[in-house]
DNA sequence: AGCACGCCGACT
DNA sequence: GTCGGCGTGCTC
């Protein structure tokens, strides 16, 4: 940053001459301006990293900008009492300041999700580096630098011939580039050679790609991918499973410009990347995206915007678009415009989708007795099915949603169930390790022997989870190798890979899991999955319950029939109660479009999102009372904003009520949705009515806090 | 949020 | 007598 004209001679550095603006990570509420001003005997371009004192202690900081400019620049009004100000402590003058382009991104986000610039800057920058001084940095650059002389140069890989409609696909994302774009195509359908060639064109151009993947298991395989197909790049990956100096190292890579593919999950939207030509978000409808802690950013929507500013194309990929995506890629007519939809019709390799079945639980009774249900959840006619796959050698899936053996243990005689006593939940029944454990704050027990109200030694399971599916199985199909693949099996014997390397090995005849092995997951011999029971979804008070189970349905079905041999044979079954819903018309046809367009028919005739934006206020305190309290304090504000004239009339508050699940480790829980027409009149409220919210609880108090979640998932 | 200073209980 | 609880106050 040169503010001295050419003509005027350079004055010799003199201690404390310019004054800069500091972001450093503070929380909004503690009241401090969102930068701080320091010192400094030279110009400091925005966006560089400096370690300034504050208080007792010495933190990392990033440049804003000069308060007072240099003579030649004169416009900023500098701070009241220049005197008092510290001077900066160090440099980072071995590191490029962020680009400008990654300033806008922070100040929208932060502005968007109402958390403090210097907290969400200093937040998304790896740990690591904040640790470091100036001259561990120097030695971290060096090593670096030694790295990426020997970029390995690879054999030509090979690209496989593209499908008509891939080649459309691609010549829309050159056409009307730099847009975003929404790619919706089955699974199968050839998304990711979309993403590798469209990748190739923008790293030929000499620009860096951002591809995001919702969970930290589907990093390994498409890194396998992007790195077979461009074996002379570098490649960095960003993910919370890294290391902090590995972390280091590959946001160094990117920040360098010496990466030029950087894949990771939704923290690597803020990922710094100078020559930014393309994002790719797989999944886009996936909720990963969305942060569910600390500043609740939603990855996806930031890939938009930051897109848009570099001049970048943003490619979002998915079978299931998410309803606020469909509706953006809609014409402009119908409310959408924003978006460019690309479709990807058909199955490459001509592979068939699986054809789905239901189950009609009213009829397996009306024919088999009520004893068929002593199989339950298994019905005759799905053990059957299974029982053809083993015969003919091939591997079927069953999902179920739900961990552990059962959901709660209950006394017969008295009454008793397991509850949590730190939750209003109940402590689900573990059978391998013979405990109660609560999903929701890890809390746990051995399993009493007996009733531990009355005595009684009969107490049962009620419900089942995937271990009592798997149990089931074992005595239902005593022949099949059985292998379950949940959230504790693979924290307890290693990564999710290896047990998946099991069934691709076809050591696995049945695989039991919840959703997470129905993402991403190829099965070549699998030609049955099974949902065992989806009722849950349907009835849910989440509206946007039907629409992941949706998503979720359509995606496990896209891990039958893979392989094109046994893609004819290949079904997705479905148990369930209420075989009418018109959910599961639309799954029957693999119609995610008129899936989508009743969605939205019934969200906008209820003026739910996307046809409306929301926020929520979420409150946690020792007592239920205290948390309303604060929201009713908060609700009562925001009527004194409207009747004002302050902030638009059009904003609505619910009332205050209790989370879902009420208490959680002893904290209770309370929300308050505000719904407003559109996303700019709720974010110019929140903008007037979020910085009120802190003096509520001025001083803060240990015993509320409390959080904005904008655009939140679930209610 | 950190991190200090600052006054009241059970321990080397 | 000290170590340590967390209540209030400050950080450019």
């Amino acid at each position: 940053m040169e503010c001295t004209p050419e003509t005027e001679r350079v004055p010799p550095p003199e201690a404390g001459r310019c004054i800069v603006r500091v972001l450093v990570e503070l929380p909004r509420h503690v009241g401090l301006h969102e930068a701080l001003d320091y010192r400094c005997d030279r110009p400091l371009a925005p966006g560089t990293l400096v370690r300034v004192p504050l208080g007792r202690r010495v933190v990392t900081g990033l440049v804003e900008g000069m308060a007072e400019p240099t003579p030649a620049c004169g416009q900023v009004v500098p701070p009241a009492e220049p005197e008092r100000l510290r001077d900066v402590a160090e440099v980072f003058d071995a590191l490029p300041p962020m680009t400008a382009g990654w300033m806008r991104l922070l100040d929208f986000a932060a502005a968007y999700y109402q958390r403090s610039r210097g907290e969400l800057a200093l937040s998304c920058l790896p740990t690591a580096l904040r640790a470091l001084d100036g001259v561990q940095l120097q030695r971290r650059l060096k090593k670096l630098a030694r790295r990426a002389d020997v970029a390995p140069e690879g054999a030509t890989p090979q690209r496989p011939v593209l499908a008509p409609g891939q080649q459309q696909a691609l010549q829309k994302l050159v056409e009307q580039a730099p847009s975003t774009f929404l790619l919706h195509g089955v699974t199968g359908s050839g998304k990711t050679e979309v993403y590798l060639r469209e990748a190739q064109r923008v790293l030929e151009a000499g620009r860096q790609v951002l591809v995001l993947v919702p969970e930290i298991n589907l990093t390994p395989q498409l890194e396998a991918r992007f790195a077979a197909r461009f074996p002379g790049r570098r490649l960095a990956v960003l993910h919370s499973g890294l290391t902090p100096p590995q972390r280091l190292q590959h946001w160094l890579a990117a920040h360098l410009g010496q990466a030029d593919l950087v894949l990771g999950t939704r923290m690597a939207i803020f990922a710094s990347l100078p020559r930014l030509g393309l994002i790719v978000v797989d999944e886009e409808h996936d909720p990963s995206y969305k942060q569910q802690e600390g500043a609740r950013y939603s990855a996806r929507d930031l890939a938009v915007y930051r897109g848009r500013q570099a001049g970048a194309s943003v490619i979002l990929g998915s079978a299931t678009p998410s309803l606020e995506s469909w509706l953006n890629a809609a014409p402009a007519a119908e409310g959408g415009g924003r978006y460019r939809r690309i479709d990807l019709p058909e199955r490459i390799g001509g592979g068939a989708l699986p054809a789905v079945r239901l189950v009609d639980l009213e009829r397996v009774v009306a024919q088999h007795g009520r004893q068929a249900l002593r199989l339950h959840p298994i019905s005759p006619p799905l053990l059957a099915a299974l029982r053809e796959r083993l015969e003919r050698g091939e591997q079927s899936m069953l999902l179920l949603n739900r961990r552990g053996y059962a959901p709660v243990l209950h006394c017969t005689s008295c009454g008793w169930k397991s509850a949590c006593p730190h939750c209003s939940a109940w402590r689900v029944f573990h059978k391998v390790d013979r405990t109660l454990r609560c999903h929701h704050c890890g809390s746990g027990q051995r399993v009493p022997l007996a009733c531990p109200e009355c005595g009684d030694p009969d107490i049962q399971p009620m419900g089942r989870g995937t271990e009592r599916l798997e149990e089931q199985l074992a005595t239902l199909l005593p022949q099949a190798r059985v292998v379950r693949i949940d959230g504790d099996t693979t924290r307890q014997s290693g990564s999710l890979e290896s047990q998946l390397a099991q069934v691709h090995d076809g050591e696995v005849d049945v695989l039991v899991g919840t959703q997470m092995v129905a993402k991403g997951h190829d099965f070549r011999r699998m030609t049955l999955v099974a949902a065992v029971d989806a009722d849950g979804a349907l009835f849910s008070s989440d509206f946007r319950a039907p629409e992941r189970l949706f998503a979720l349905l359509m995606q496990a079905g896209g891990r039958a029939g893979r392989d094109a041999a046994l893609a004819a044979r290949s079904e997705m079954w479905v148990q369930t109660w209420h075989p009418a819903h018109p959910l599961f018309a639309a799954l029957k046809g693999h119609d995610y479009i008129a899936f989508a367009r009743s969605q939205l028919d019934e969200r906008r005739i209820a003026a739910m999102p996307p046809f409306s934006a929301q926020a929520l206020l979420r409150a946690d305190a020792s007592t239920q009372e205290l948390a309303q309290a604060f929201l009713q304090r908060a609700e009562a504000l925001a009527g004194e904003l409207q009747a004002a004239g302050q902030v638009s009339a059009e904003v609505f508050l619910y009332p205050p009520v209790p989370t879902s699940v009420q208490r959680v480790a002893d904290v209770e829980r309370a929300q308050l949705l505000v719904e407003a027409p559109r996303r700019a009149q709720l974010q110019a409220f929140l903008a007037a009515w979020v910085p009120l919210l802190d003096d509520i609880n001025r001083p803060p108090t240990r015993v509320i806090r409390w959080a904005v979640d904008v655009d939140p998932l679930s209610i």
